[in-house]
DNA sequence: GTCTATAGTGCGATAGAC
DNA sequence: GTCTATCGCACTATAGAC
């Protein structure tokens, strides 16, 4: 056994969010998340550069698997179908995250500054795609567009699946929007 | 003459975006911002809530005049054709501000900051435009994406009428989006 | 208009593992 | 000895409370 207990990084996420939930995140302060896990606020800031990518860390390996379901569909494909493969291909992710998706939304949403956060995580995203779509050999301005559009789908996905009365899949819920939107965007 | 100097909020916001473009967003402090105004900090947070806020104030006329476009287009209009409406709105408040644009755009490029407090203005404007939508009959899936595709167009629209090489009206520029838009999502 | 709590940073000390 | 995770302390600026 080591001179601490492991895990530091886990438990600074397992307290962070349990706090956030119980008191809220603004009522709860950087010390309080790293007393419950053993820790002091100096180390939390070593793990997190701030309080709030507590919650947020972690989306790299998503948009990895993203932009390779992206560049890996077929070279013929439309760029709205590559994104669509893309849109899919998260669904690995999202297994039994149900539960603590819904308590992470649940606190999210009730915080500007966490709505913020997840708004420009979700930009990042789409910029990647959109660098993907390029690298197919989209046009800039078509890339960003479907980037874009696909996040929408692809947000909108997510949280219609973790939604309380939901039965559907994720992949099905994500083909029925792009689908709706796809007739929507006709229509102008 | 009054004991104060008129404007003041007029005057932190032109000293602020002046000192974020000479020396950065974050290496100006508020009482930098505040001192240059000839006010105090204090007086600063009478007018905004954060530090951030002096370059997003007034986005609420804007947001009027899109919801008001939309909730004005024909009865019988699609979804998609109100949102084109809104956002062609969007054109009259564009008159001669490119270079102010300019500005601010390179001071909020330059900080992640001010790119999530950015994009949450630009989310509060599609659940504008998406509770409007609803309000035409729309259906709520149906709302959310037009008004966020809306919001997608808007935004590289507008981006791209204050770039530097563009030529194009405000108002051709985001026709020209919205029906590649329509284009890409046909084919899914 | 002052006073205070908290976020976040820089630098260095410590205590083990190896 | 070196390496590394953690802690301690001093400090600034934002933001809100009184």
């Amino acid at each position: 056994m080591g001179r601490w207990e492991p895990d530091a990084l886990g438990r600074l996420r397992a307290a962070a969010l349990d706090l956030f939930v119980e008191r809220g995140y603004e009522q709860t302060t950087v010390a309080d998340i790293a007393e419950r896990a053993g820790l002091t606020a100096r180390t939390f800031f070593r793990y997190f550069p701030d309080k709030r990518e507590v919650l947020f860390q972690g989306s790299e390996r998503l948009q990895q698997a993203m932009v390779d379901a992206l560049l890996t569909a077929p070279p013929k494909a439309a760029a709205m179908e590559a994104v669509a493969a893309a849109i899919e291909s998260a669904g690995q992710y999202f297994g039994d995250i149900r539960e603590f998706a819904r308590r992470r939304r649940d606190v999210i949403a009730a915080n500007a500054e966490l709505r913020e956060r997840e708004l420009i995580k979700l930009a990042a995203l789409s910029g990647a795609l959109a660098d993907a779509l390029v690298q197919r050999g989209a046009a800039a301005v078509d890339a960003r567009l479907a980037a874009e559009a696909g996040i929408v789908v692809f947000r909108m996905a997510f949280e219609q699946w973790i939604a309380d009365q939901e039965r559907r899949g994720y992949g099905t819920i994500a083909n029925d929007l792009l689908r709706r939107l796809g007739d929507l965007a006709q229509r102008v």
